[in-house]
DNA sequence: AATGAATGAGGCTTCATTCAT
DNA sequence: GATGAATGAAGCCTCATTCAT
């Protein structure tokens, strides 16, 4: 019972965190104001968390783990390796056009959390272009297109995602976000090779 | 012959600074270490910048014309609007491989300098996205390449290429930078169009 | 029980205040010392009160309203507005005669703490001469002396007071600040108009 | 000729730091600003004085001697101690009236100068209640008015007159200075002792 | 478990003073 | 004589962390 409560606390001190560190950045955020915006004080979350980076970090593997499994909740019924690139894309961009403030957590910064924190920072980026490479491996291997540095092109998608998202963040006029994956897609789906028709179908299909 | 040792120390003042913001995040650089990094006193940055943030603004600029400057250089006496594209790429690509912690400072943000930093960073972004869309419009009214929406893609070129940069910037053994520009050239220019041909010819020539 | 502790502890804060405050003036006086006099740390003190001057501010709030207060009890019982006039004032020298500290707070200025806190000097006197001003209104009133500019006349009071005190707080060798009674209060009184039989029953009295 | 320069130069610092000592009060007074009104630059004040102390107690002397002698204009060709006396209140006052920030500096204090500048202002106190305690005495010993402690009374004169010029400082709409100064001559005389009648005529003669 | 008072190192900034030119 | 760049101590304030209750 209380074991439950813990761990209810516990989550919404994760949340709060998320929030907080959103919007200030690692260096920025208060711990007393993770506090305040989960209803606890601070020594309620020095209880949870032994300090801020470890809060952090937790923060960042748990939220990067909910994604990870979206996107592979999402691709998982579907065999077509490009289009299950083309899905992963898609379910990021369409996350973080929901949730401007994780897309600030995940893409802008957090220097000043320490070395420990920027390799994890780096493992998530990886994890996500690796998905996309592993998709590129696949297509490659099917015949699909030709052989290519996919470590580099997953980084490219990703890097190219995130450019969009970021700019579309910071506009103060931000339009939809969506609109510009059309694009983005023809850009990163023809730039690995993928040839016209295909991409024409699958743009058809979830038009 | 003072403002000339003043201009030079203001110059001192810069180039460490720009070592400490880089190193720690605009958050996590210290004013005192920017004075004893340019050989000065804290009083001495504040006899020439008002501010932390002014500082870093005003360092932001500087090195954003000068990047831009280099740029324009190298594409100046080029007519072929999509050479002048990998060239601005490659350009870019080349400074920040012999610059890393001007990469950092570019690339990884700088959360909690305040409104008008994100802004000044925004307009960086702007500056290099616009030029390769710029490139891209020539391409596109030369015919050489079907339309598009140039500003997401010149958004996503300079994502992509950004990326690949933080990346090695981060990694443990980093290898070439140089060594991604071949696939980053084939996936950008595939992306927008160009057909294998010419991009062969332009990888020819650059080799 | 936490209340009390921290009551008190706010209440230490504020006497330590006031003693640097006295010293030092508001420029002078540093947080740090405070702290120090308090036995506290500059982060203690900056727990109860949000900034230098709101501390001071409520040092002089709380400060006037105590002595406001005591001057209040003391003539509360009286009846002739002429001699709560003078006992008004008796008391203002005899409390200031036993709190050298308080009075030079009170007296001497605190130039540099900002207009907020101008205004709170200003509204202080304003009271005490208000105080005064009001005992001889109701002195014209009841045909004790002839009509004057009471305002006016309570400012007189309260500076000449003011002075006297002043000198005696900077003089080498002080004296006893009492001393100067008799010679103030026929001064005062005599310059309202007061008749100088009455003056003598009512020295006689307090003798 | 170069002499002369120099003491103009002096001079001019004098007037800049009476300016900018009279509104911020000695420790908020910077040498910087000294050296901007006085269109010199820091180093030049330091070339004429030694230190900020040094330059404030100049400051104090000098202005205090030019008040002085302005009394004792005033008041050497009046035979009439009594009159002397009021002349001696109503030029001072007067003075003040001219010139608000005067009367910042003399009167409002100067906390935070050290213990010398503190003498120095007591001196100067001293200086104009000793100037109306010799009035009073020679008052006395010519038989106008009866025996008293004409120390405290002219502490009290002084106290008093400062009380209604700082008020009339301070005030949102101040009014007019001299408005006040028939009210206090009143009080002033009538509290030393001197006779109505004759009161009325001294005011008659300056209406 | 939780609270919130307390700590103290460290950060940005100001400013009196010095000194090379 | 004068300038203004430079210094560094000291000031106000923030905030991660600790701890008695």
């Amino acid at each position: 019972m209380q074991q439950e409560r813990s761990a209810k606390r516990r989550e919404r001190i994760l949340d709060a965190a998320f929030s907080v560190f959103s919007q200030h950045g690692y260096r920025g955020a208060g711990v007393d104001e993770v506090g305040r915006q989960a209803e606890t004080s601070k020594g309620g979350v020095y209880f949870h968390f032994p300090t801020k980076e470890k809060l952090f970090l937790e923060l960042l593997r748990t939220t990067a783990d909910r994604l990870v499994a979206k996107v592979e909740r999402a691709i998982g019924p579907i065999d077509d390796p490009i289009v299950r690139a083309d899905v992963a894309l898609g379910t990021v961009l369409g996350v973080f056009a929901g949730h401007r403030t994780m897309a600030r957590l995940f893409l802008i910064d957090a220097v000043g959390a320490g070395p420990e924190f920027q390799a994890e920072l780096q493992r998530l980026h990886a994890r996500f272009s690796g998905i996309i490479a592993a998709q590129l491996d696949a297509a490659v291997a099917a015949g699909f297109i030709e052989p290519l540095d996919t470590q580099v092109a997953g980084m490219a998608w990703f890097g190219a995602l995130d450019e969009v998202v970021m700019r579309w963040l910071m506009a103060d006029d931000p339009g939809r976000l969506e609109d510009a994956q059309p694009t983005l897609r023809l850009l990163l789906l023809r730039g690995v090779g993928v040839d016209e028709e295909r991409i024409a179908g699958i743009a058809g299909e979830r038009r």
